[in-house]
DNA sequence: TGACAGGGGGTGT
DNA sequence: ACACCCCCTGTC
């Protein structure tokens, strides 16, 4: 088998625009997907005049898959290097959220009733939660706090080169923010698991650019070492206690876990009120001058059992437009 | 072009 | 309320 090979590219049962595509795989669920821009056809033959376009390729790692994606015609397309194809193919659609009918659940949020809310839908349609793997989530959101999300990525791509097994190797032009020149094949890593992560000395850490989540990340390991199971059962339990044993952690604050149990375990009820989210509520809800947990609350009663979804619009909204 | 504030998708005390 | 660590960005 070819290791450098990549599969052909196969249709996705999902219609998305790009900016909504973008929109969820770089819109601060994940920070483990880097967009490589090629010319187009268009663009190459001369067309001028109109938006300078060009092909989106989207390339994503988790666990150990890497997969590609991209928008032709409208229609959804990916690929996995030749020698993942197998193993990715019958985990991307549940990465994706391809078990659960988006639509159907986004229809029962209150946008009958809530202007606000049904325009942030129209906005971004077909967005939709990733069902990322659990512990890979909660060491991104660890990293997350007072960061913007290219300072996330950035800090998440040197775990992983540095101390990340190598999943595999693949021709690409553009990888973890930096150019890769010609032919070469440049190995995709992993992020390092918890258990690497613990026997990471904190200097070796912080040299991943991690600051003062140096301390929070080493003790959350050395936590989770000496638990075996303890993250896996937080997975399987119920929203309030999942997120209770969540906030054990040393880092681990409302907000962090929260994401972690809606970005890495499917919890739609979990609300993480995070700094735009808090603007959405106080400019959008007149919610002015409100605090993070009363705020969270107001949007577990007011969003109902998929609160989180609604965040997701919310929070995209305000990304969008920020201050108007 | 090089220095230099200011601030960043929180948490812990 | 404020420190935490330090990279990035915008400015002069």
């Amino acid at each position: 088998m070819n290791k450098l090979a990549w599969t052909d590219w196969r249709p996705l049962a999902l219609r998305v625009t790009p900016e909504v595509l973008a929109e969820t795989l770089d819109g601060g669920q994940s920070f483990r997907w880097f967009r490589e821009a090629r010319p187009s056809a268009l663009r190459s033959l001369g067309e001028v005049g109109s938006q300078p376009e060009s092909e989106v390729i989207w390339t994503g790692t988790w666990s150990d898959f890497v997969a590609q994606l991209k928008i032709t015609d409208g229609q959804l397309w990916w690929r996995a290097p030749a020698a993942l194809n197998s193993m990715v193919a019958t985990t991307l659609s549940r990465y994706l959220g391809f078990d659960r009918d988006w639509a159907a659940l986004t229809d029962t949020l209150p946008w009958r009733s809530d202007a606000h809310l049904a325009q942030c839908i129209a906005a971004f349609p077909g967005l939709r939660l990733l069902r990322q793997p659990f512990g890979e989530t909660l060491l991104g959101f660890l990293c997350s706090a007072t960061k913007q999300i290219v300072q996330i990525k950035r800090m998440l791509a040197l775990l992983a080169e540095r101390h990340g097994a190598e999943i595999g190797r693949a021709r690409t032009p553009l990888r973890a923010g930096v150019a890769a020149k010609g032919l070469t094949a440049l190995p995709f890593h992993r992020l390092p698991t918890w258990a690497e992560l613990a026997v990471i000395p904190e200097k070796e850490l912080r040299q991943c650019l991690l600051g003062f989540r140096t301390k929070f990340i080493h003790e959350t390991a050395q936590y989770i070492a000496q638990r075996p199971g303890w993250l896996d059962e937080t997975e399987q339990l119920p929203y309030t206690a999942a997120r209770a044993r969540l906030r054990e952690l040393s880092g681990v604050g409302e907000k962090i876990a929260d994401c972690v149990l809606l970005f890495g375990a499917g919890k739609l009820e979990a609300f993480p009120v995070d700094s735009w989210v808090l603007k959405s509520l106080a400019r959008r809800y007149g919610l002015t001058g409100w605090q993070p947990a009363p705020v969270a609350h107001f949007g577990r009663t007011h969003f109902g059992p998929l609160a989180g979804l609604a965040q997701q619009y919310l929070f995209a909204w305000e990304r969008k437009h920020g201050g108007r």
